[in-house]
DNA sequence: AGCGGTTATCGTCGTAGCGACGAAAAAGGG
DNA sequence: CCCTTTTTCGTCGCTACGACGATAACCGCT
């Protein structure tokens, strides 16, 4: 390579997961300059043999402690506005998870702090670099998502009830869905989901069935958002 | 920056168009190694203090000639596996482009020969780099975006007819749509296109009525593909 | 002027899917 | 045993869509 411009590469991950009814987004607390102090996306180098996609599932297991293939972890776009990080000419790669409530502690092994924070006390100017921006667009990717896609039960654990992904969606939106409407709509859509067979057991309420993802890739028709 | 591994960093370009019925793709010869004399998509190493945005619509119109504000300029992905280009770690910041016909001589000012190529005419392994990969996620995203955004008027003139709309999604999608359900969906959904309240002339058959790009940015109900 | 070809536009009919809602089923708690 | 809670199954009306018929408005030709 000749003369061209060295860039430094990063990954940042927009981790979303939903609990207690409310969309979390996985934050740390910066240890070090620049912004120290100020809540930022997890994220590092991308090394230096190191394909973009296997540094994002790298982030994610360094920061979240878990073994993997769990959840979805999608690019979300790039990053690369002059100044954005004052520290020289960094282009970033953002990508967005979805992981389902973690019984596990989600300790930073990586020298800061890692929190769920619910996104609706995320103010604007609070994220470190352009984090704010990538944070919007991912939150707007994965609301876009849910509609065409069954990508809802990525959220869920393996096994889940239809008002488990119900509740998925409503947090996931901020509305409410109505519950037999949708249970029709789930259950009648081929490939959203798949009968386990058994049923729940001590809940409240009537057991409800169990479901695992469907082998579907993509709604038809779509699940739609209510309008007003 | 202290000692992290340097990148290049680069934007290429999936810029498409309709012509003579047929989807075409923007190809240029390269003219220098690596994968000299094959084909490859436009673009170019991103300057020192340029935005990615920027550097994508400046290899749009150095490779097109065009005065720009035409058409639509999306980003698509970033690829960075190691060797996927011999000259070193080379991240690309890919980017799709719509484009109505261009009258316009695609001359390619950049020392290299740019060309339409019908995209039924690129097969695998035939383009340079990784470029094959980008391509074929390129088409899957237009052809995804026709259904739930209005984007297919960025592949016409200012001023089209539904006919000529229709085209557009007949040769993206490689499918038939009957005319008269399609004249009803697009004058039906909100924003989709706008009257002008003008018509074709000396065309055959009964004069078209002419229509704008609407304001909408979304299809709502979408325009889904037919299945089989 | 009349005629046939061509394309655009308007309707009609049957059906699938959805929103709004009623009702039954299946558990637990008093 | 009754009440509450939650799941699941139906019903009704409307919208939107696929398949098609019919009409409108131009052309070129005789």
């Amino acid at each position: 390579m000749t003369d061209y411009p060295p860039f430094a590469v990063t990954v940042d991950l927009v981790v979303l997961t939903v609990r207690a009814d409310a969309l979390h987004l996985l934050l740390v607390r910066r240890g070090v300059p620049p912004d120290r102090d100020r809540w930022a996306l997890p994220g590092g180098f991308v090394h230096v043999d190191e394909d973009l996609p296997d540094a994002a599932a790298r982030e994610l297991t360094e920061e979240t402690g878990l073994p993997e293939p769990v959840g979805h972890l999608e690019q979300l776009g790039t990053y690369g506005r002059p100044g954005r990080d004052p520290r020289g000419r960094v282009v970033t790669v953002a990508w967005l998870a979805l992981l389902p409530d973690l019984p596990t502690p989600v300790a930073g092994s990586d020298a800061a702090l890692a929190e769920w924070v619910p996104v609706t006390r995320i103010t604007p100017g609070q994220l470190a670099f352009d984090h704010d921006l990538i944070v919007a667009d991912g939150l707007e990717r994965a609301r876009a998502k849910l509609e065409y896609t069954p990508l809802a039960s990525a959220f869920c654990p393996p096994e889940f009830t239809v008002a488990q992904l119900r509740a998925v969606y409503e947090t996931v939106w901020g509305t409410r869905l109505d519950p037999r409407n949708f249970h029709r709509k789930v259950t009648g859509t081929p490939g959203f989901v798949s009968p386990v067979g058994r049923a729940t057991e001590g809940e409240r309420g009537r057991p409800a069935q169990l479901f695992r993802r469907g082998p579907a890739t993509r709604l038809h028709p779509p699940m739609l958002r209510p309008e007003p």
